[in-house]
DNA sequence: AATGAATGAGGCTTCATTCAT
DNA sequence: GATGAATGAAGCCTCATTCAT
């Protein structure tokens, strides 16, 4: 997995602040009710009041439930990328880096139980999403099959694998009983159905996580950045 | 993986019939819908549509959309369940259970992907089917775990990576683009993660498939059935 | 203008008589707010409410504004063929048709504000309404030409002048200052432009009008009868 | 029909220009509007997208959606009017003067069907529309009659019947199929209708129609002026 | 049991209008 | 004057649910 960064590089005019903080406060609120209950449960209108906005202005930023869905899977996945993007820069075995994704991706979930849910919870249904996470799987199972970690036949199969796997990882705990260890229980298993050895599995599941308080230089992530939606783009154009 | 009947022992008196056929149309019904679209979009009124049947009837049988999900996951269940009874009986290998489970799972998918896409669509929100087949799973993973075969250390996370796996593979294998020989290679994987060796692994997710036409005997499917719901019962009563 | 009539000849089921009973509410409903406002102006919100019947129940009868002012144009432009029937099956006078029928029409309006000022309203935009209208104005266009009354090039142009003269009229008799016989005068400038010579436009727009109460043979009103909408058909099939 | 000058004599300032400009903007952008669809349909927010002007500054011009229409409206009268004056301002014979109008408006419709399709689709709502045009006809149908030409009965029957007609006719010939001299053999049914002798309403609806590039001298149309709504007005005030 | 008309709560969506910039 | 984000009332529409037949 690899950083990306959300922030737009120029300057915004007051006009483009103010979209974007209104923006950010309908992710939010869509965020919390996701975390709630289930997403076909989150009315449009239901979302304006969470966020303190009147109804109509919804349709401002968004045409649809669907969108609404769409842009905040992407904005949780996006905050994910941001926290880790860091210790991420760092690493360059593919097998070590599968195993930090995981085990962040499970403690993430743990230390922020409403991203956490509200992932389990749209896991099913945004697209993006799970095409954002896709991405970052795929470029370190490539990276990790080059560097001979990993002995898996099909990617496609692999990818199924990761991804369903950390997703229920996170739902069962941010809902079941507590997991000793998760993040590097479960991290270790994957290592293995990929093809790393036992030992090496359970060593690689287990490395001390790096700070993620150090600064961030996109170039050695060697993750192409998604390209940002224009902010003042209006939903209905 | 172990056998179930849905047929109760019994017969039934023509009242019984003719409640027990027009609930099999709606659920019937309700499978066609799930295939088609995401299973918040299952109205009662278009499912009564689908079932031919009129608007009020399916109250007599279901008091919610919600218990429509969960009995249609019930039976997509145990049509799989059903189905693979036979082959699954005469194994006594944990880690080949496994195995052969997971491939007849993906396989029927694949044969019956109206079936298929029902699953994985609403795998996400039917408790009941994800329960059912989490039982199986779990019975396979200490049988196994108690011969040997497998070396996890959580049998929850096991359980969430089987379970998570083989839906993704389903929902994969009805979506995407085909995928040779996908129920072995995701079996394989899974041992894998389990803790077979690598080459067991691939022969055991290649051992030839039991047929399904020879006769069950329950007692050696070494699984609790699940209660029966009282065909007669009314919804509303 | 020929006569039309609205009811089926075979009798209802119980259900099809409440539906039935119900449109007729809701059509009743609604010419009476064409009647008081433009037609823009009619909310299906509003005719639920003024035909006293819960908002979802318009849905039943008609899937958008558009369809229900349809229906209306279609059951006002009946009312007044049902009405005109008898005393027009006894004309075989293609100009002392024309001049009687707009007569009648005029005259309706006057007798029944409510009527006429519906249909004055929806005229601008009830294609089916107008396409009744048309057809049996374009009828007796045809007859009297035949028998050498009218001298006018273009039927269409004919037809135009026709129904947007008869159309105005009931609007300004409903809406402006009184005129006196109205619609004799506004049947002889009809006639004049059609072709007939002055003093028998006059003479024909001034016969006495055939009483409305004798019985109806509809073999001789020498339209062919609109085929009726079947009642049962439910809205959003 | 007379001549009218929508121009005022005197030079405008910067701000007037600007002012007209944009009210301009508006107007033309309503007439595409409303000759697309049907004016209820018209919404400010739709309009200043059409305008290319942000959504507030309608406020600027007009007080609400029945403003604009009758805003429109004036100026589609207007637009014919400035047309024709020229060529109607040398005419003195009433019954000429109603077949030239009426020739004149239902061309101009097929030569600029956008104005044509506008002024159809809001002839049934734009009050001071209808009266700037019925002033126009009252007009000629006063000389026409003093003349000797028309023998009509009632003044306001006969404009009901030349106004719905014209305005028939030119949404016929902008929605219909092509009629050949449509504008001759509607006016000259119309000349029929008034009085005027067959071979003579013939006559008169072909006579060459005079250009329209002559200079215009307003006093000889014989008609007011309306007065013209002051251009720097604001909405609001 | 089955039917289907009626209900009305609730979500969706538009749009006239305001107002701070 | 122009802009466009925000507002909220109002209309549109669906659909779970009831109930008389």
């Amino acid at each position: 997995m690899a950083g990306r960064k959300s922030e737009p590089a120029v300057a915004l005019s007051r006009g483009h602040k103010k979209r974007s903080r209104t923006r950010t406060q309908l992710l939010d609120a869509a965020t919390r009710m996701y975390s709630r209950g289930d997403s076909s449960e989150v009315s449009l209108a239901g979302l304006a009041e969470e966020a303190n906005l009147a109804n109509g202005t919804v349709y401002n930023y968004f045409r649809s439930r669907e969108e609404v869905m769409e842009a905040t899977g992407v904005d949780l996945a996006d905050r994910f990328s941001d926290k880790v993007a860091a210790a991420y820069a760092k690493l360059d075995n593919g097998a070590q880096r599968v195993a930090i994704g995981m085990r962040w991706f499970v403690r993430h979930g743990q230390e922020d139980p409403v991203w956490g849910r509200a992932v389990a919870r749209i896991s099913g249904t945004a697209k993006a999403m799970k095409s954002i996470l896709a991405n970052y799987i795929r470029t370190d199972l490539r990276l990790g099959r080059k560097q001979g970690h990993f002995t898996f036949d099909d990617e496609d199969v692999a990818l199924d694998l990761c991804l369903a796997t950390v997703l229920a990882a996170v739902r069962t705990s941010t809902e079941g009983p507590f997991i000793s260890d998760h993040p590097e229980k479960c991290a270790e298993m994957v290592l293995r159905a990929l093809g790393v050895g036992p030992s090496q599995s359970k060593r690689f599941a287990h490395m001390p996580l790096p700070s993620l308080n150090e600064p961030v230089d996109d170039a050695k992530t060697g993750i192409a950045k998604r390209k940002q939606a224009p902010l003042a783009q209006k939903a209905r154009t």
